[in-house]
RNA sequence: GGGCGGAUAGCUCAGUUGGGAGAGCACAGCCCUUACAAGGCUGGGGUCACAGGUUCGAGCCCUGUUCCGCCUACCA
């Protein structure tokens, strides 16, 4: 007998282990199964799980237990991210805590340190990926700077500088002073911020007077290499190559002309940075302007900043505010909203700073990547975003791809200290072609994501041609949150196209991010975060699991509420208790029949198992269309209210009644359609339906749900006639059940009822009257074509049959009078508006035939129903008189 | 600046070719009926944001408006 209630804690490290132990999650390089695969989006390395990636999981756990089942062979692929930056900046801060410096210890050491916090840490997400019951196959698992993934950046890199896609060269990109490297466009962190424009005076240095230029960055003052206005600016037109003098540096510089400046902002002219500002920059070049670099790599003014050198960037600025305004240089300040860039790991103001990078040059890569999606060769799930993929697919710009950090890909370049020569190399070069063996390589490493741009087939074994990879790529889907949509998946594509010739993944499945109850993003520093285990600690793995999946609609971002993980921890113990519900009606030795169509098979029998055949069927296709909210309500449904609320109690009569071969084929028919529902509900519960699954009888011959066929319609059998008929027959359940309920009839007084049925219904109720008296506590119930209702009854009409119950004793008549003229009015509804329509010509004669068939039946059907609740309130009126 | 999405019951949300709107939770009434009170039965509750349009018919399609959210951008 199982426990009262489900206790998941013990169970779920149980099968867990049993899972391993028995390699179900290992996928076959050579099969002759159709392959499923799933790479896993690598979480950080350092990370540890949050209610994102438990989202994430989910789905993909329910994707590949259900091909898994469904006779594919599945691999899902998993492992974990070096994540450079992040985890450089976890190791230097935990180093700091006991005074050490990255610098001081050097970078072989620093390097080290990093791994030996990744043997520490690294595996706390995995673990907690395998508590929420991941079916990844671990003997593939990898790391983005496992030895094979670094022989595969190596390739690509050294692959598309021979091709000139990967170029060096000097360029304003984003610098974050804190982090001490470059950023990419992508990883800077765009947020709008209310700052001031700055209005400064440069004097003309023949003395006659000054212009005027706007800033939100006084500092870069110090910068300024021109002053530029629009060459048909009328104001301006005659100053162009006048010259201007710096205040305090008393630099002097040029005014020009140049289309990009818009005379409507600010002053209409504008001072130019080139070193420090991107349009000043391309002005810069136009112009031949010098570049003056003011700022040092972290963050402070440097020797071209004069009396402001070696001074905060921001305390510059307010010295230089202060300076100008006592010179009489600031000739006002404007509140200004504008966005302004931060570093997304640390959230550090970023700077435009001039320095030496390597790039990719992205746009013939771009373009593949544009065509597959077009082509369809990848469909984007929902299709929505498709749009922005091709947005900024289009207006791609290179991708900045080297960082001045330590933690990654050294990059494979060499130069030589004897000669000019640099060597872009495979393999680390011995000697120069100069003969030179001073050579040192480049000291940066490569951004993180040009690493992970290569997951589907690094992952694979690329660039040896494996098996893996020649069974599994390109991958089925890619399942992902649309925050690294361009991060990630735009470049895996490009990458994949330009590495593989094909796509990367058949699909992409784009998920919704979760947020807190208040659709406010889950921060750390809000304090609103929902910690994954300590939900799966509070209801158990299966139901937060659940909860997610049926959150998942396609499209919304989901507003998390714990409210609801209970109410599935509900379901689960519903789902539990029909177990105990079988260990209790199946007795030592009983045997399971096989489930056939048979006349031995009752009404409800017959009912639950076409309902199994098409919930089956439903729960396929919506998995199939990634619909994972639907495919959950529709077993929630079916499990619950049909299997648990109707069929359940169906069968109870045949259980405890005397009749063998009935209580037989019920419980038989119980347990088979019970078994195909925990075997449907198996990919989003995992460990509950295997806990119940081994107790249940008949599942021998197969050791694990996790292997047992995905059920499909032909799990159950259709018999639309026997829904049909059951329809009738809760009809009369629920009309009963209604005017108990309604009129406060106790559940325990047993009710007298009189159906007067039409045609069909007639014999189909009185084949069925066991399943009415038991579920509406009726007896003596009478039925029939020509049932003369009785004087004082409450009645409920239904489509195929009126139904009576007296009410001598029981009730006030007022209470039923009164319940039936509310009943009355809402007919009377009903009939207006279907009359209007139907007499509407255009209705008739333009609306499809079937329309308004079905809306003339209606309406006849109605005009019945009022007939009959109108004499029911005449006869019950009489009888109030009469009393 | 450009783009995308949302507004449906008190709350959270479904609504798949346009044919008078559903679920879960919450609420109310009755019930400790031997699987389950983490339960059962019954019931109340909606101008589908607003204004137009197309159509016999609009939650759904078109136009505009308001409010909210997000993405993107070299707005000094």
């Amino acid at each position: 007998m199982l426990e009262k209630r489900y206790q998941p804690k013990d169970i779920e490290k149980k099968w867990y282990d049993f899972w391993i132990e028995k390699e179900y999650f290992k996928a076959e390089s050579k099969s002759s199964k159709p392959p499923f695969c799933i790479v896993i989006p690598p979480p950080n390395v350092t990370g540890s799980l949050h209610i994102g990636h438990a989202l994430d999981m989910t789905l993909q756990d329910i994707m590949i237990r259900w091909k898994r089942m469904s006779g594919f062979n599945a691999l899902w692929l998993p492992g974990t991210d070096h994540a450079g930056i992040a985890t450089q900046n976890v190791v230097e801060k935990e180093l700091k805590k006991n005074g050490i410096d990255r610098h001081t210890l050097g970078r072989k050491k620093f390097v080290e340190k990093v791994w030996e916090w990744k043997k520490l840490y690294g595996g706390t997400i995995i673990n907690q990926l395998k508590s929420m019951g991941a079916s990844c196959d671990w003997s593939r698992e990898r790391f983005t700077l496992d030895e094979g993934l670094s022989v595969a950046v190596r390739e690509v890199f050294v692959r598309l500088y021979e091709e000139g896609l990967i170029y060096r060269g000097e360029y304003l990109i984003n610098w974050c002073p804190r982090c001490h490297t470059a950023l990419s466009d992508l990883e800077v962190e765009h947020e709008d911020l209310r700052g001031k424009l700055y209005y400064f005076k440069y004097n003309y240095v023949d003395g006659k007077g000054h212009i005027t230029v706007a800033t939100t960055r006084p500092e870069t003052y110090l910068g300024d290499t021109a002053v530029a206005v629009h060459p048909e600016d009328e104001r301006y037109r005659d100053m162009i190559g006048k010259v201007v003098r710096l205040p305090i540096i008393n630099r002097d510089i040029p005014i020009i002309a140049d289309e990009f400046v818009d005379s409507s902002f600010g002053t209409g002219a504008v001072k130019v940075t080139p070193a420090h500002d991107p349009n000043d920059f391309e002005m810069g070049r136009r112009h031949d302007l010098p570049f003056i670099n003011i700022l040092t790599g972290d963050g402070k003014m440097s020797e071209e900043a004069g009396p402001y050198a070696g001074q905060d960037r921001f305390e510059c600025r307010r010295n230089v505010l202060r300076d100008l305004g006592e010179k009489g240089h600031l000739e006002q300040d404007k509140d200004h909203d504008h966005a302004v860039g931060h570093c997304y790991r640390c959230k550090t103001i970023v700077e435009p700073y001039l320095s030496m990078q390597w790039f990719v040059k992205i746009k013939p890569l771009a373009e593949e990547a544009i065509r597959a999606v077009k082509d369809n060769r990848t469909k984007i799930i929902p299709s929505g975003w498709e749009n922005s993929y091709f947005d900024w697919m289009e207006n791609i710009r290179d991708w900045c791809i080297s960082r001045q950090i330590w933690w990654g890909h050294r990059i494979p370049v060499w130069y030589c200290d004897d000669c000019e020569e640099l060597i872009v190399s495979r393999e680390t070069p011995a000697q120069c072609t100069c003969g030179s063996v001073h050579l040192s390589q480049d000291e940066d490493v490569l951004d993180t994501w040009f690493s992970s741009a290569l997951w589907p087939f690094s992952t694979l074994g690329w660039p040896g041609e494996t098996e893996d990879l020649a069974t599994f790529y390109p991958t089925s889907v890619l399942i992902t949150g649309f925050d690294i949509l361009f991060f990630w998946v735009a470049r895996m594509m490009m990458m994949g196209l330009k590495f593989r010739g094909t796509q990367p993944f058949d699909h992409v499945y784009i998920h919704a991010l979760i947020r807190d109850a208040e659709g406010q993003k889950m921060s750390k520093s809000k304090g609103n975060v929902v910690d994954p285990l300590k939900m799966t600690d509070a209801y158990g793995t299966d139901a937060v699991r659940f909860t997610l999946a049926a959150y998942a609609a396609q499209g919304r971002d989901i507003k998390f509420s714990e409210e609801r993980v209970e109410g599935y921890r509900h379901f689960l113990n519903k789902i539990w208790n029909v177990a105990r519900f079988i260990s209790m009606n199946l007795r030592e030795g009983d045997e399971i029949l096989t489930v056939r169509e048979s006349d031995m098979l009752s009404l409800a029998d017959k009912w639950i198992l076409s309902r199994l055949s098409s919930v089956s069927m439903e729960v396929n296709r919506a998995l199939d269309e990634y619909r994972f909210n639907d495919s959950a309500s529709h077993l929630y449904q079916f499990i619950w209210h049909e299997l648990c609320d109707w069929y359940v109690e169906l069968i109870k009569p045949a259980l405890y009644g005397d009749n063998e071969s009935g209580k037989q084929t019920a419980v038989s028919t119980l347990v088979h359609v019970y078994e195909a529902a925990l075997a449907l509900l198996h990919p989003f519960m995992p460990f509950v339906t295997e806990e119940i699954w081994q107790q249940l009888p008949g599942t021998k011959d197969v050791e694990s749900i996790c292997i047992r066929k995905y059920p499909t319609a032909e799990n159950g059998i259709e018999n639309k006639e026997a829904e049909q008929k059951m329809a009738v027959v809760m009809d009369a359940i629920t009309g009963i059940r209604s005017i108990r309920g309604e009129l406060n009839i106790s559940p325990s007084v047993e009710l007298k009822a009189l159906i007067r049925a039409h045609d069909s219904a007639d014999l189909i109720l009185n084949e069925n009257v066991a399943y009415i008296n038991t579920l509406a506590r009726t007896k003596d119930i009478v039925i029939g074509k020509d049932i003369e209702p009785p004087r004082d009854a409450a009645a409920d009409v239904k489509p195929a049959m009126e139904i009576f119950v007296p009410l001598k004793g029981l009730i006030d008549v007022e209470a039923e009078i009164s319940r039936l003229t509310k009943d009355l009015k809402k007919t009377e509804d009903e009939i207006a508006f279907l009359e209007k329509k139907l007499k509407n010509e255009n209705f008739v004669k333009k609306a499809p035939q079937a329309v308004v068939e079905e809306n003339r039946a209606k309406h006849t059907e109605y005009i019945d129903k009022l007939g009959s609740i109108q004499s029911n309130i005449d006869k019950l009126k009489k009888m109030d008189t009469s009393q």
